[in-house]
DNA sequence: GCGAAAGAGATACCC
DNA sequence: ACGGGTATCTCTTTCGCG
């Protein structure tokens, strides 16, 4: 029979001493559903050197085969690799582990010059091979079988496939009707970070797309019962997938732990008796089920520079910070012990699930569409980086071309020059156009047909075929054929334009817009990470020279543009890699437009006009008052996550004041106030936290800068901080280095806070950034409000 | 031996 | 665990003077 289904995962498992795909999906009745098909088998590539006899490798690889996993065939077969063409030897056995083995023994054969695609995961093999689409429909020819006990399965059907799977993507863009959970935990930990074998999960709360909410509350502090509410809760409502906040590094591993500790199943998945598990890319694995956390997806919007779940809840417009209860952290215990607060706990705990469901309906409709694109499951895909995520659509897209998967190997770093920033003319100046080449990498290596397999190593070659020369550097690129890269963004564009010019069918509010939309987002996302991955050491299909040769040609590019502007009397105020900003003249951009695109062959396009933009003398800093009232600013102190809020607020406003009115004596005086301000201990506490991240283990770093400091004193106080941790520390009074002073901002008194520090060198110097320019000093901003310096200031100079 | 200057290390930004 | 270019902070070492 026929079967329609929609694609949640895929994995597999040994049954006897055979391999079983299996594949977890919605029916279209809405049943949950188990595929297997057991006809799928692992290989890999041997390719050999030149005149090798092929026949006599195959024999000898042959004799490899042990029974417990034989080597079933091995086939000569046609394969291109890097632009050659090669004759590969296919070699498929039975078992999935074995293939590592195989490949060793195989690579060790005389005439076999490299073994390839040993290393893919038989499941992501089984996607690949047939063009799955993780998140997406299907149809497939199949038989039902029982449901025997042997599987173990929590599903209603289970069907063994007779031919594989075909995707029906294009068709059919809807999901079906999803169980989507949300899921929070709260730890009781009174001394430091919370320990699994001591401190309680004191309360869990859930959210379903129902809108059902649930929370689950220990006993004092006994926590079995919340636990086991949890796991019960999950069986009962049977979600498709299960979002968290930060659930990969945290809910889950804690749970697990607890779990163990106590002697509690966690038995959650579609398997019986089958636990999470931490896998690959860091991401925590459910049978069955599609474990999303949301965290990685928050991880990519730079504008919040503090990703706690509240801080992206509020940028989302989720949850409004000031409509929820907010609780640090540290302060649970305290709400838990006191029986007045505790009822403020549990409805924090129901906003901290209620934001992370909201968040899902942000985050999940663009990861469905990555995860449709990329063939890795949805679980995996937001824990995948930028880098992985695009090499999954290669190494699909290889297998359509008949492209080898190079390996992944180790190199040495090094290092190649990258784009042009133009001093900028420092100043106010008035109307300025931003003109920005239209995706410029993605176009040159389109152009250029650059990439490792078109790159070409001996000249000669080029008298034949013809060959792009890149300048400066001079690497050469053949023109013909189409190398990979070239087609595979050739074919992301052209798929953005179909789904873009689709969208217009659509209504802007209806689920078909948005699912559209989230696609060419996606599609997008992957073309502008190529130039990226091909200079990244960790890429198979690492290029250096390909790498180097965009970023001269993007160089090259945006001086003939900045000629060709300056030709027809426009003047360049400044301009990074891509962009151009110019005195707005309507009729001579229309003109510098059309030249660009007729002498260059790149498309440049007007992104924003400023009425007024200023810059000091430093590049990739300016701040710009827009048309329509709005002020961007870019580079200053005021977009950067590590100065306290109080510097960037007066920053931003000393911006406002200066781009709107021109007004000099307002901004000080402003300044003025917010100093008399600190120095009374009026500003509260979270706007002097200074947040840096932590971006090696503690024991790493040589010098003790203060956020390190910071660092090891939670650590004494029996807090966890690992890699990656956002430290917020504050500065208090005292003598000596600064760092001897940083201390974790819920560590002090506001009466300990050093004013001073942050007056001199915080709030002055964020201020003086922008006034500077305008020929304030620090000695006006520090006089009073009144006019004279006060004792303080005497004594604090000396 | 001392203070200033230069260098090193670190972080977060821009595109 | 996608690239290089850039500004600017704090800590540490070196430099220049005498």
């Amino acid at each position: 029979m026929k079967l329609r289904f929609y694609l949640l995962d895929v994995t597999y498992e040994i049954v006897g001493r055979e391999p079983h795909i299996i594949m977890w999906g919605i029916d279209e009745e809405g049943n949950r559903i188990v595929l297997r098909d057991r006809s799928f088998r692992p290989y890999f590539y041997a390719i050999l050197d030149e005149n090798t006899n092929a026949s006599e490798v195959k024999h000898r690889i042959q004799r490899l085969s042990k029974p417990r996993s034989p080597i079933i065939s091995v086939n000569e077969v046609a394969k291109n690799y890097f632009g050659e063409q090669v004759k590969a030897l296919r070699i498929t056995t039975v078992i999935p582990e074995t293939v590592r083995e195989y490949r060793e023994e195989v690579k060790r054969i005389q005439g076999v010059r490299d073994v390839l695609e040993a290393d893919i995961r038989f499941s992501m093999r089984y996607i690949i091979d047939h063009q799955l689409v993780p998140c997406g429909w299907h149809v497939v020819e199949v038989e039902q079988i029982p449901l025997s006990p042997q599987y173990k399965n929590r599903v209603s059907a289970e069907y063994l496939v007779k031919s594989p799977p075909q995707p029906l993507s294009v068709e059919e863009i809807k999901p079906p009707s999803l169980r989507i959970l949300a899921f929070d935990i709260e730890v009781y930990s009174k001394q430091g970070s919370p320990r699994p074998d001591r401190d309680p999960v004191i309360i869990i709360s859930v959210m379903n797309d129902k809108g059902e909410v649930k929370i689950f509350e220990a006993e004092g502090y006994n926590d079995r019962k919340v636990i086991q509410g949890f796991v019960d809760y999950i069986l009962e409502y049977d979600p498709d997938i299960i979002v968290g906040y930060n659930s990969n590094r945290f809910d889950w591993p804690y749970l697990v732990e607890r779990a163990k500790y106590l002697g509690i199943r966690l038995d959650v998945g579609r398997r019986k008796d089958s636990t999470p598990t931490t896998s690959v890319y860091g991401h925590v694995s459910i049978a069955g089920r599609l474990n999303v956390d949301l965290y990685d997806f928050a991880e990519e919007i730079h504008e919040i520079k503090v990703k706690s779940l509240e801080n992206v809840a509020d940028y989302l417009g989720v949850m409004k910070k000031s409509e929820r209860i907010l609780i640090e952290w540290y302060q649970i215990p305290e709400y838990w012990d006191d029986p007045k607060k505790r009822e403020l706990l549990l409805k924090y705990a129901e906003d901290d699930v209620r934001s992370t469901y909201g968040l899902s309906e942000k985050f999940l409709p663009f990861a469905m569409q990555l995860s449709m694109i990329t063939g890795l499951p949805l679980d995996q895909v937001g824990a995948a980086s930028v880098g992985f995520r695009l090499e999954w659509y290669l190494m699909r897209s290889a297998y359509l071309y008949n492209e080898l998967i190079p390996n992944r190997v180790e190199r040495p770093y090094e290092p190649y020059t990258g784009a042009i920033v133009l001093e900028p003319k420092r100043g106010v100046h008035e109307n300025i156009a931003v003109l920005d080449f239209s995706s410029m990498y993605p176009n040159i290596m389109i152009k250029y047909n650059v990439g490792p397999d078109t790159l070409v190593r001996d000249p000669s070659i080029c008298e034949q075929y013809g060959c792009w020369k890149a300048p400066e550097v001079g690497h050469r690129f053949r023109k013909e054929p189409p190398g990979f890269f070239k087609k595979v963004l050739e074919t992301l564009l052209k798929l953005r334009k179909e789904v873009r010019s689709k969208m217009k069918e659509y209504p802007v509010d209806s689920v078909e817009y948005r699912i559209l939309d989230e696609r060419q987002r996606a599609l997008k996302v992957l073309a502008n990470a190529a130039y990226g991955y091909m200079g990244w050491v960790g890429a198979r299909w690492y290029c250096r020279e390909g790498a180097e040769a965009v970023t001269a040609w993007g160089r090259q590019t945006i001086k003939k543009a900045i000629e060709i502007a300056r030709s027809l009397g426009l003047k360049v105020i400044y301009g990074d890699t891509d962009s151009l900003f110019v005195t707005y003249d309507e009729a001579k951009i229309k003109e510098f437009i059309r030249r660009v695109e007729q002498e260059l062959g790149f498309e440049i396009k007007v992104d924003k006009i400023y009425r007024r933009v200023f810059f000091t003398e430093a590049k990739k800093r300016y701040a710009g008052l827009l048309e329509d009232g709005r002020i961007d600013i870019v580079g200053f102190e005021a977009v950067r996550g590590d100065w306290t809020e109080i510097a960037k607020e007066v920053q931003e406003r000393i911006v406002e004041i200066i781009l709107g009115k021109g007004n000099t004596k307002e901004a000080i005086e402003y300044v003025r106030k917010v100093i008399k301000e600190l120095r009374e201990g009026k500003i509260p506490l979270e706007k002097l936290i200074i947040w840096k991240t932590l971006s090696k283990k503690i024991e790493e770093y040589g010098v003790d800068a203060p956020h390190v400091v910071a660092a090891k004193r939670m650590i004494e106080a029996g807090y966890q901080v690992s890699k990656g941790d956002k430290i917020g520390y504050v500065i208090v009074k005292g003598s000596g280095k600064l760092s001897s002073r940083a201390y974790p901002y819920f560590m002090v008194k506001p009466s300990d806070v050093d004013f001073n520090y942050y007056i001199d060198h915080q709030v002055i110097p964020a201020a003086l950034r922008i006034l500077g320019y305008f020929g304030i000093t620090e000695k006006q901003l520090k006089a009073t409000v009144s006019g004279q310096k006060s004792l303080f200031d005497f004594f604090a100079k000396k």
